[in-house]
DNA sequence: TTTTTTTACGCAAACCTTTGTGCAAACAAA
DNA sequence: TTTGTTTGCACAAAGGTTTGCGTAAAAAAA
């Protein structure tokens, strides 16, 4: 059933020689003949041999494999810095292991371990929205393995990170609906002790203070990101007596959710209420009216948290020191947000 | 920089005994006396004893990982078979190395030679579309090792696999359209050599003919999955003196782009034409009008394939026997299939 | 007391590769 | 002929774990 794999020993057997001959032609050592070098590739090449990976693997203490842990796979945020994970990961000669925790504490401190028996060279994560206990992810660093936080982080450990200025995005979108002329900005907010949602809601926040905007608290719903939830943020707004005029949310599942519940309610988007959100998905083009957004650079969270682990591991001194890589998000104007009809 | 890990030499130290004594009494062995099992054990959960993953992989020659290629990973239908391979195969000890193939057959060989220089105990592939030669597959299969097909396959390779009944899928979208009083559909196909194209196309076509309905190759358009190809798909389509009044597309890129178009075009869906496509995004629930789909069974998909894999690499007798699964696809009636309102 | 059995443990090989050291043989120089 | 250098290769260790076999001491039986 399982096949043998071929060796070195093997190869030396068929040539009368010794491994080290064998091990060191093929390495390319000064010390091989020319005319024993040419025999050994010849038939190494013939026979398609490889080095078996996972002696090496044990040799170096290296495994050339990267742990990777989502809250989900199936989100397009997610996935797309999934691909610009894979990418530059394959690119620098890694591989990488994915990971799901399905925003449980428990499954991420089950698929921690998972990781870390199948010997992976660093960790890049973004915790579940449930996380609070970090012992599992301390322990990581304490044993000086690379970890790296993507989208998510906790303050408390001392590791490289890259974020997006989500206090950045949300204060462009806001002032983006403000110029639009909107007077009642409501914003939907995220989890609680999510850090990006804080930041969204402070980017909230402060954006209407700069316009000197007293904030209502009437106007601020948090959100468990379930279709329930979203349904009782919105009824929660629409039966305000002052009702909004536009709505913020955190996210493009609230955005969508949202959209429907108040179209079907007989409101139009967006002359009687405005749209904008955090949203990253290429389906906001098919949606009506198409929905104005802070888009996320996903891919290149990927690729910088690809890059950050690269560099820690790669360094030769004794400290490394932790970096913290801020992207800026992007705000894409589309119809949702357009009061007046632009031509 | 790189951390020393704890072995089993050091616990021997420790306890001034060999490293004979200390594995047989982490592991129970008969031959060890109560009293040294339970110091051995004690100093083990004391100091976080991990026995080293890479020397067991060694032993053993297995990794328990297993080697996924899709062709994108920002693909809500492949991120879902991947949801369900992950999951599955972390519940049966496994990991899981994700790789993309881009769609290009040169990119796919390369991940699968880096997915076989890590040392993988199986693959699951869908293949890209553009592979025709399937040599760096076969390579796999003759070296012994399990290969499963997902989603695309290749009929001359004897392995398992797991696909959707796109025949009869396709056959229950025509069907719909036409109890629904279509007389015109039209078909924008995929790619003309994938396998799951070719079968959507063949249940169109038979559903017309049992129907006795004369195939129009007018009405038949191939898409290369671009922006540009759907366009160029309706176009053509549009602009026949006997228009369509339903189309029917291979996947929901396709449909959400030429929807998109269609309406531009100032035609109303469905009353003009109706809609139905092959589709997975939640998305759909939220375009309008909502999108009557083919649902394919993603999930269910990553974890059939990987039960395969389990099944041929716990399989003790000499031969093992391909298997093929076949998921039955599910026809979702939303609005835009249905001509006379449904109330 | 001697022989046999049991108990409790250690040695060394195996998994496969890389690499420092050593050792012959060949060759050049003295 | 002897010494010194280079060439070409082999031995063995290291990386960490498991396991068949061997063995000492203690316990039991004769």
């Amino acid at each position: 059933m399982s096949y043998k794999q071929l060796t070195l020993k093997d190869l030396a057997k068929q040539l009368n020689t010794s491994i080290t001959t064998v091990s060191r032609a093929l390495k390319g050592h000064y010390s091989i003949s020319e005319s024993m070098r040419t025999k050994v590739l010849e038939l190494a090449k013939q026979l398609d041999f490889h080095p078996n990976p996972m002696a090496l693997n044990l040799l170096k203490s290296r495994s050339f494999t990267i742990g990777v842990i989502v809250p989900e796979i199936a989100h397009h945020f997610y996935s797309m810095v999934m691909e610009g994970i894979e990418e530059t990961a394959v690119a620098a000669g890694y591989n990488v292991m994915f990971c799901a925790s399905k925003e449980s504490s428990e499954k991420e401190e089950d698929v921690v371990n998972a990781l870390l028996q199948s010997r992976i060279d660093g960790l890049l994560i973004a915790p579940s929205k449930e996380t609070i206990n970090y012992t599992h992810l301390q322990n990581i660093v304490n044993k000086g393995m690379p970890l790296i936080f993507f989208d998510r982080h906790s303050a408390d450990l001392r590791v490289s990170k890259v974020l997006v200025n989500d206090y950045e995005g949300a204060m462009q979108a806001t002032n983006h609906l403000l110029e639009n002329g909107c007077k009642r900005i409501a914003h939907i907010a995220g989890p609680k002790k999510l850090s990006n949602s804080i930041q969204r809601l402070h980017g909230y926040k402060d954006a209407l203070k700069n316009s000197r905007i007293k904030i209502d608290k009437d106007l601020i719903a948090h959100c468990n990101l379930t279709k329930e939830g979203v349904a009782d943020c919105i009824e929660k707004l629409l039966s305000l007596k002052n009702k909004p005029d536009a709505i913020f949310t955190y996210n493009s599942f609230i955005a969508f959710e949202s959209m429907l519940l108040v179209k079907r309610k007989g409101y139009k988007i967006p002359s009687d209420i405005c749209f904008i959100g955090f949203a990253n998905e290429p389906v906001i083009s098919y949606i009506e009216p198409q929905l104005t957004t802070v888009l996320l650079p996903a891919y290149e969270m990927g690729q910088e948290a690809t890059k950050l682990f690269l560099e820690q591991i790669n360094c030769k001194t004794e400290k490394y020191e932790p970096k913290t890589v801020t992207l800026q998000a992007k705000l894409i104007v589309k119809e949702s947000s357009l009061k007046k009809k632009a031509k």
